[in-house]
DNA sequence: ACATTGATGCATTTATTATGCATCTTATTT
DNA sequence: AAATAAGATGCATAATAAATGCATCAATGT
């Protein structure tokens, strides 16, 4: 069992995203382009283009060389805030309805604090971290245009003993 | 979308148990009572169960009068542990797959150590936490065996504008 | 006009989690 | 010894969420 702390391939995908923006600063990239070598669906990078884009990261054009640009500078787009957006379950155990709940444990129950804490703990220090830090410039004769490969062949299922 | 940093139903159960334990040290309670009292399924719980046995955390005993106890003090049960032990993947982005990865970014990409940095930083949260810790005992008066409502009753959809 | 590119909504597939069922083992009680 | 009360185990099913695909529309440049 277990999907635990695992991101969604959502997430991933907006940050390679603007990782792949970032390293494009002086053009248009195109959702095309980015599924061909992310080896994703275009369908699929639509939506995290379009959510990233209502989010204030990225200017959208259409037609004839149209693309993405972002719009903010990678070093004031922060990890943090990223996550915050792409990801919207942050539930964790939400074992205690205020309305409804009648457990006996609740009164003195700090479980719900304290993973409050922990959560907290991992975005605060996704917030100091931005997009700038994360993708550094390639530098000169490093191999261009190779493949990667898509999430879904590479997932390997968690071992346990 | 997103799952995110939700933990399962069987962490949280796990948890659940594990502090019912405590707050009946002085005898043995079964499964089929805490599902009763929780509303989850007993197959459900005596997988968590059994999980907790293996992983020495409780002792378990078959026939009448049978049931659990905690093998541990609740000051040496430690929640980042457990989350451990429950949660089986913690893969969050595991883009980069050394054996077949041939991304461009990979080489100047800190994505991967970040998130690391990230998830421990949830985990050492949990690290200094206890079962003790969570767990208070009612006070004398206090209302006793009240139902408590399962998780799925409770779930909310997430809320994205 | 046409081609290119993103936008949107809905449908489908896949993955994972949660739950249920059947059967077996172990212990206790009578 | 038989009945009963527990947990152990494996397989099957259902529920949920995520990933992907498809169809159609809107905008923009040539």
């Amino acid at each position: 069992m277990g999907i635990g702390m695992r991101l969604t391939d959502y997430t991933d995908y907006s940050l390679r995203v603007l990782m792949f923006c970032a390293q494009n600063p002086d053009r248009s990239v195109t959702i095309a382009e980015m599924a061909e070598h992310h080896v994703v669906s275009k369908n699929h990078l639509m939506k995290v283009v379009n959510d990233l884009a209502r989010h204030g990261y990225l200017q959208t054009s259409r037609g004839r060389g149209g693309g993405l640009r972002l719009l903010k500078n990678p070093n004031e787009i922060n990890l943090g805030d990223m996550v915050r957006h792409t990801e919207t379950d942050f539930r964790l155990v939400e074992c205690f309805d205020s309305t409804i709940n009648t457990c006996t444990l609740t009164e003195h129950c700090q479980l719900k604090q304290v993973l409050g804490l922990a959560l907290k703990s991992y975005l605060a220090e996704l917030d100091k971290v931005t997009l700038a830090d994360v993708v550094r410039v390639a530098p000169a004769g490093a191999p261009k245009g190779s493949v990667n490969v898509p999430l879904s062949a590479i997932r390997k299922p968690a071992i346990k003993p």
